[in-house]
DNA sequence: ACGGTATTTATACAGTTGTATAACAATACC
DNA sequence: GGTATTGTTATACAACTGTATAAATACCGT
């Protein structure tokens, strides 16, 4: 009558912990990070609870890695899609602006999932620490292509007011991105760039 | 030794459900929906917890009449900010606009409780209908004011196109609302409008 | 002043949650 | 093939959560 010992294989540390991380965003994404319980988070993953302390020493652990994989992954993709349009520093910088305001950068559960780890950001020290970070990639990046399409230009600029730049277009990209994915049928397609 | 009962005093219907509604609300910006337990409600509105349950049949409940007041309080607000300009069809349309998107209705706060309510409106009918609703309203006051300017104009327009108006700038009204709120350092005062 | 009413508190309870630990078994290694 | 390693499961536990109910007390009408 003793319930049947589940069968299993072995993975790979870092398969099981990019499968739990996954869950974890598709769970955070529909539930949010308190309704994303580990049990359903290891369900989702297709293994048993215990696992996650194995790889994650506490569920904060575990949501705090898939909210930098998360934003890591969409900065990463941005620049891949914008990559393939080589040729002029201004090709470039343009190509990277659109494909972050593209799906499938702006997508509605990339929205959710910021709307999601929001309050977990905003109480959360390591999670601040995550988010400034990820921003200040993202932003660097932006930074570099302006300068490149600026010198291209022949008008250069101050560092002090490429940062500016790069802080104001980071702010137009962001709300626009937001705005894509948060009321994804009130554009036509290729009108949010 | 045992504990004193605590002291209270009696307060109206009305005043108890609102005090309740707002300590919900500060609770939900702060923790979220989940995070914001019918405890450390009842503990911030001053009452025990079983007094949620005297006026809301359960935490749900509470929840949803928290997030059906935000959001009536929100476009009441505008409304009556944009009511001060009164004049032509015109003027009152653009201070409607203005209204919403000027503080107090662009607002951190206002943003965190969208973000923290966006998985339970993905999530519950109930809270699916008060969104609907809502913002069935907004875009109904947008509608009749855009459509009052555009008479004044003498260039009146056909229902359906009016529907497509209304639907079109209640876009652009949420996503810059949206942006101000989620990043209120990235623009003056009086640049989003 | 005083009893009745119903608002408010206090307490209890079952289900869930994150965490901790012991038991088991899939795989690598000899 | 046998065995050690450790990835994985199963189980336990205390804290917390929403819900339910009984007891108490502030206040209104008389």
């Amino acid at each position: 009558m003793s319930h049947d010992r589940r069968k299993f294989s072995r993975e790979t540390a870092d398969a099981r912990k990019a499968a739990l991380i996954e869950a974890t965003l598709e769970l955070v994404a529909e539930k949010g990070v308190r309704g994303s319980t580990v049990r359903a988070i290891a369900e989702r993953a297709g293994v048993t609870q215990g696992l996650i302390r194995h790889y994650f020493s506490s569920k904060e652990e575990l949501i705090t890695a898939a909210y930098e994989r998360h934003m890591t992954c969409l900065t990463e993709l941005t620049a891949t899609l914008s990559e393939v349009n080589g040729g002029s520093a201004l090709a470039r910088l343009a190509g990277f602006v659109v494909a972050s305001l593209t799906p499938p950068v702006v997508d509605a559960r990339s929205v959710a999932l910021w709307a999601s780890f929001l309050t977990t950001v905003q109480q959360d020290p390591e999670m601040r620490r995550i988010h400034a970070q990820t921003y200040a990639d993202f932003r660097g990046r932006l930074e570099t292509l302006i300068s490149a399409a600026l010198e291209e230009a022949g008008t250069p600029a101050a560092p002090a007011q490429l940062r500016q730049l790069a802080i104001a277009s980071n702010a137009v990209v962001d709300g626009l991105w937001l705005e894509g994915g948060a009321l994804p049928e009130a554009f036509d397609p290729g009108e949010l760039p």
